[in-house]
DNA sequence: GCCGTTTTCGGCCCGACTGTTTTCAGTCG
C-alpha cells in the first residue's frame, strides 16, 4: 500500500475544516481542523509513522484527531468526513476559494438560491437573482461577477523573484526611511501570497502616488489600502511613527504566531493589537516605535522575521534559547554554479571574476554531466579539460575555482559518470534530473543510492519540484536525511526562487540531525549569483546557524570535510 | 476540537473595511 503523505492527510483535514465551515458548525472546531491541517503539512516526520500517542503529543493534534489521522493513514478518509460529505454538492467547496466570499455568503447561496458550483453562482449574478435575496444588493452580484473572473485567472503565490519585481514597482513611489516590508515577504518564505507594507506615511501622501502604479484599487480606508499591482495583491497599513513597531509586528505575521503572541499577552494581563499593548484592567496603552521594544516589555528575546511560525520560537524566546541564525555576510562562497562547458553563459574567468566582486573565497564549479541530453554536460574527457582550466583560471584568481560536477543520478540509482571519474573531482553534486514519476519505493532508494556513494559529497535539489510548475518528487525526505547523517552526505539548499529546495522545514529536520546543508545558486546567469539571498533565508527559516553550513566554512576547511 | 504558567470546563486574537444596513454581518489579514 502507498504511503499517505503528510501533505494528503492534511489535505483530507483542511476539507473537513471546509466542510463544516459551510455548514456552520462552531467555528473553533473549524479552526482545530484547519490547525490540525497545517501542523501535519509542515511536519517533517511522515504522520503514517507515528502511532495515536504520538500524534497526540503534536501540538495542535488532541485525541479526536489524532485517531481521525489513523484512520485517513489507513483508509485515505474517515468515517466523519464520509457523512459530512454526503449532505454537501461538492463543487459547492470551491465556492469558498472566491475573493469575498466565505461559509455564511456559500451557504446563503446554496439554501436560498440552490447555487451549487460557480458555473450557477454566475449565471445566477448574471440573471440579477442574487439581489432577491435579503442582505445582498446589486454590488454583491457585481463583486461575484469580478471574483469569478479573477479566480479563472489565478497565477496563484509568487515566486521570490516575482515578489521583488512587485517590490520593484511599488517602493519606488514611497518615501525612503518611511516604510517598511512586512507578511510573508519579509519572512522569506519561499512563495509570496500578497505584498504587506506598512507606511509612516498618511494615506493622503501616499495613497495618491499609489494610484500611479496601482492597476486597480481595492479598497481605500483611512487606515489601510489594498490595490493591484502586475495583477498581484499589496496591502499597505498607515501607521504612526510612535506605533510603528506594534504594526510592523502584527502585519508581518505570521497568523498563528500572531494569535501565541496574543494569547501570551493576555496571559501577562495585556491585549496586544497593531497598536500596542493595552493594560486589561488599567486601559492604558503602551506604544511600540520598534520591535524590540516590544518583545522586551513581555520579558522575551527578538525573534527574527524568519522564525514568526509559531514553530516553537514564541517558547524559546521565553526561555531565552533562540538560534544564532545563520547570516549573509557569514556565507564564503557560492556551492552550485554552471559554465559555458555545460549549459551555463559564462566562463570560468567570468565566474572567477564575479566571485572576486562579491568577495567570495571559493565557487564550486558544477557542471552537468554527459548523460543529460539538453544541457550539452560533459563527458569523461571534457571534465578533465575543463580541470585543467580550472587550474588556469585559480593562478590569477583571489576566488578559488573549485573542481566539482553535477552527475546525474540514473533512474537505477547509478550515477552518469564512472567511479573514477568521480574519485578526481573535488566535490561531487548528485542530482535527478530525469524520471521524476517513479513511484515512492523507487524513487527513494534511487536517492539513497546516490547518498551512500562515497563519491558523493552533496544531493542537489533533493524534492526536484519547480515551484508552480512541478510537485516536488515522490521521496521520502526524512529517510534520505536519516542516512545522510550516518554517511556525512550534504543535502543541497539550492537558491534558485523556481526551487528553494530544500525548503525550510526540512532544512530544520536536516540540521537537527546534524546534516549540512550547501547552499547553491544554480547560476547559469551573472545575475543569478545574487539569488544566495534566498538560500540564506530559506535556511535561516530552518533554524540553521553558521555551523550547519558548508558555505561559511573556510576553503581550507571545505576541502578537509570533502 | 484543543487546551490548561488561570481552567479538565469554558474559554478560544483582534481590528479594518464593504455592503447593506439604521447597528451589523461577513470577510479578510
Amino acid at each position: 500500500m502507498a504511503e499517505r503523505s503528510n501533505r494528503q492527510v492534511g489535505e483530507t483535514l483542511y476539507f473537513m475544516g471546509q466542510l463544516l465551515e459551510v455548514l456552520g458548525e462552531n467555528p473553533f472546531k473549524v479552526r482545530a481542523y484547519y490547525k490540525s491541517a497545517e501542523v501535519v503539512e509542515r511536519l517533517a516526520t511522515p504522520v503514517s509513522r507515528l502511532d495515536e500517542e504520538q500524534l497526540r503529543e503534536i501540538p495542535g493534534i488532541g485525541s479526536a484527531i489524532a485517531k481521525k489521522i489513523r484512520e485517513i493513514v489507513e483508509t485515505g478518509t474517515f468515517h466523519e468526513l464520509e457523512t459530512v460529505r454526503a449532505g454537501i454538492p461538492e463543487p459547492l467547496i470551491e465556492l469558498l476559494s472566491l475573493e469575498g466570499i466565505g461559509p455564511k455568503t456559500v451557504n446563503k447561496l446554496w439554501k436560498k438560491l440552490n447555487v451549487q458550483s460557480i458555473a450557477d453562482l454566475e449565471r445566477e449574478a448574471k440573471q440579477h437573482r442574487i439581489r432577491a435575496i435579503k442582505g445582498f444588493g446589486e454590488k454583491k452580484e457585481e463583486s461575484f461577477l469580478k471574483a469569478i473572473a479573477l479566480y479563472r485567472e489565478r497565477s496563484g503565490r509568487m515566486t521570490r523573484a516575482e515578489a521583488d519585481a512587485v517590490v520593484g514597482m511599488v517602493v519606488p513611489v514611497l518615501e525612503p526611511g518611511t516604510f517598511a516590508m512586512a507578511g510573508s515577504y519579509r519572512r522569506g518564505k519561499s512563495t509570496i501570497g500578497d505584498i504587506d507594507i506598512v507606511s509612516k506615511e498618511p494615506p493622503s501622501v501616499a495613497n495618491p502616488k499609489i494610484r500611479t502604479v496601482a492597476e486597480e484599487m481595492i479598497d481605500e480606508g483611512a487606515k489601510k489600502t489594498s490595490f493591484r499591482c502586475l495583477g498581484k495583491r499589496v496591502d499597505v497599513r498607515f501607521s504612526r511613527p510612535e506605533q510603528f513597531g506594534s504594526m510592523l509586528l502584527y502585519l508581518t505575521g505570521s497568523k498563528p504566531f500572531n494569535i501565541r503572541m496574543r494569547e501570551y499577552a493576555i496571559f501577562k494581563g495585556f491585549k496586544l493589537n497593531e497598536y500596542g499593548l493595552e493594560d486589561r484592567s488599567s486601559g492604558h496603552l503602551s506604544e511600540f516605535a520598534t520591535e524590540e521594544e516590544i518583545f522586551s516589555f513581555l520579558g522575551m528575546d527578538y525573534i527574527v522575521p524568519e522564525l514568526r511560525e509559531d514553530w516553537g520560537e514564541v517558547e524559546a524566546a521565553l526561555a531565552r534559547r533562540l538560534p544564532v541564525l545563520v547570516e549573509d555576510r557569514e556565507v564564503r562562497g557560492d556551492l552550485h554554479v554552471h559554465s559555458t562547458w555545460s549549459d551555463g553563459v559564462m566562463s570560468l574567468e567570468e565566474i572567477a571574476r564575479a566571485g572576486e566582486a562579491r568577495g567570495y573565497e571559493y565557487i564550486l564549479i558544477s557542471d552537468h554531466s554527459a548523460t543529460l541530453g539538453i544541457a550539452h554536460g560533459l563527458d569523461e574527457e571534457g571534465l578533465r579539460k575543463q580541470m585543467h582550466e580550472v587550474e588556469v583560471t585559480n593562478r590569477s584568481s583571489s576566488c578559488r575555482l573549485i573542481q566539482g560536477t553535477e552527475v546525474d543520478i540514473m533512474a537505477d540509482g547509478t550515477l552518469g559518470l564512472p567511479a573514477r571519474v568521480l574519485a578526481d573531482v573535488d566535490v561531487v553534486i548528485a542530482s535527478i534530473h530525469s524520471a521524476f514519476s517513479q513511484e515512492r519505493d523507487v524513487m527513494t532508494r534511487r536517492v539513497l543510492a546516490a547518498v551512500e556513494n562515497e563519491h558523493v559529497d552533496i544531493i542537489g535539489h533533493p524534492t526536484g519540484r519547480i515551484l508552480g510548475r512541478r510537485q516536488p518528487a515522490e521521496i521520502d525526505i526524512p529517510r534520505v536525511i536519516e542516512r545522510a547523517a550516518e554517511t556525512g552526505t550534504a543535502l543541497e539548499c539550492n537558491a534558485s526562487p523556481f526551487r528553494l529546495d530544500l525548503d525550510d522545514l526540512y532544512i530544520r529536520e536536516a540540521t537537527r540531525k546534524k546534516v549540512k546543508i550547501a547552499i547553491g545558486t544554480d547560476a547559469h546567469h551573472p545575475e543569478e549569483f545574487g539569488n544566495i539571498r534566498y538560500g540564506v533565508i530559506t535556511c535561516r527559516r530552518g533554524w540553521a546557524t553558521a555551523a550547519d553550513l558548508l558555505n561559511t566554512m573556510s576553503h581550507k576547511e571545505l576541502m578537509e570535510w570533502v
